[in-house]
DNA sequence: TCTGGGGTCCTAGGACCC
DNA sequence: TCTGGGGTCCTAGGACCC
């Protein structure tokens, strides 16, 4: 048996969490940049806001509504869930992370637990020790555990937590399941799947086998249909590690200049080398983009991509930022107005060893930069993210002094939440 | 004026090897 | 006249997820 347990709503919660008057209120959370409605609360949704909704149309579709809006906190959202982590890790066998707000759990080989009630006692640990609610599904399938979740978060007579263990159980949850609804169903086999007449997840379920891996051709749909009927086929993801990061942003005004998008360059890529020293890993290749605005019709538009291979694969901040710097003279052009840049990494491998180049010019050269990131690692745990940053992260002073960092003021962020969890002097600015 | 930021996997086709 | 059988690697495009 498997379980899903994901936080409720999770941005909109953890704003809650320190934010106990916005209980009953419609919230929404936006994405980076202030752009547009990642998050809802249930009153939100109630009211009708869409995903994905635009913020300055937000204000016009709901002139005066009364509702709290906050910027996205992911250091807040990080924090939060992590210690949502924690309390599962000591309460299931064995587990791994999915996304920031779900956690599959499975309990292979165990016997005799009561699912239902560990279930309920996990929601209401979580409640009590972190404030979060968390739903959970619990199922023979990942995809059929998903299904039972979402009759967790909808019907208060489950108390939360959702169990489909027998067959007549299975077939009434899949006859009142929309099929687009399907984890691994989205928007185009949903479409597909209606010109064969298939509604529902149960209508899709009792499809032939043969034809969905043939009319459909796919494996990875083949997988769903199968995990619909009960067979456990996705596998488990427990040492996730990731084969490519990036680390991207649109500006909240646009950047005409090459000194500028230097800067934001050299801010991302050192997020991409502390992502890389987090997960143990080195990358090969470093990669930038640039590009303008294209809901600017009126304005030339201009996009480029360009990459460069490092000789000995690395993770340190000052190797990584001087690899997309010179990337990002190659292509830069002048003449255009820039909205948004990014840096990823690839060729991602495991940092011990490392294979250094033969004819590397400067050996040893390694080891000084992994002391000094060690260094400024520690001591951006200790004070706070981006305390410490590389001349080349600062951002040119107008008639003030210059911030740093990928949450420096060129990003807009005007309803960011403290951060009490990870920033001492955040803690006074609760109310 | 204002429109996000991350990821993964599969498949087909081309180029190449013996 | 008749022209095999087995691979690998890379890339682009499409689909999905949160």
């Amino acid at each position: 048996m498997y379980g899903i347990i994901d936080c409720d709503n999770c941005y909109v919660s953890c704003e809650r969490v320190f934010r106990p008057d916005l209980e009953g209120v419609p919230v929404v959370v936006l994405s980076n940049n202030d752009g547009c409605v990642v998050a809802r609360s249930n009153e939100a949704k109630a009211m009708g806001i869409k995903a994905g909704t635009p913020l300055y149309q937000l204000r016009q579709l709901f002139p005066g509504a009364k509702m709290a809006i906050f910027s996205s906190n992911y250091e807040l959202y990080g924090e939060l869930t992590g210690r949502v982590v924690s309390i599962i890790r000591a309460e299931a066998p064995a587990y791994f992370r999915y996304s920031i707000d779900e956690c599959f759990v499975y309990f292979q080989g165990v016997e005799g637990i009561d699912l239902k009630a560990w279930g309920e006692a996990l929601h209401r640990k979580v409640k009590r020790w972190v404030g979060m609610p968390v739903s959970i599904g619990l199922a023979p399938s990942k995809t059929l555990a998903k299904v039972a979740s979402h009759y967790a978060k909808r019907y208060p007579g489950y108390h939360h937590c959702c169990l489909i263990d027998t067959e007549e159980k299975r077939i009434k949850a899949l006859q009142q399941y929309p099929v687009e609804e399907v984890w691994g169903v989205g928007r185009r086999y949903a479409a597909r799947l209606a010109g064969y007449g298939v509604k529902t997840a149960y209508d899709f379920a009792q499809l032939h086998g043969d034809f969905v891996r043939t009319a459909l051709g796919n494996v990875v749909i083949y997988r769903t249909w199968a995990e619909l009927n009960g067979q456990d086929c996705v596998p488990n993801e427990e040492y996730a590690q990731k084969k490519s990061i990036c680390t991207s942003r649109s500006f909240a005004s646009m950047v005409p200049d090459l000194q500028g998008l230097t800067t934001h360059v050299a801010n991302f890529a050192a997020r991409c080398a502390e992502k890389l020293r987090a997960q143990h890993t080195v990358a090969q290749v470093v990669g930038v983009f640039i590009h303008t605005n294209p809901f600017r019709e009126d304005l030339g538009q201009y996009w480029s991509f360009e990459e460069e291979q490092l000789v000995t694969p690395s993770n340190a901040t000052l190797t990584i930022v001087q690899a997309a710097q010179r990337a990002l003279q190659r292509i830069f052009r002048p003449g255009y107005q820039y909205k948004k840049a990014g840096v990823i990494v690839m060729g991602i491998q495991g940092d011990t060893p490392i294979q250094h180049d033969l004819f590397d010019l400067q050996p040893g050269q390694y080891e000084r930069l992994q002391r000094l990131d060690q260094a400024m690692d520690r001591i951006n745990r200790l004070y706070g993210t981006e305390t410490l940053v590389l001349g080349s992260q600062q951002y040119t002073p107008q008639g003030g002094e210059g911030k740093a960092g990928v949450f420096a003021d060129a990003i807009r962020h005007d309803h960011r939440s403290p951060n009490p969890t990870t920033r001492w002097c955040d803690v006074m600015k609760l109310k």
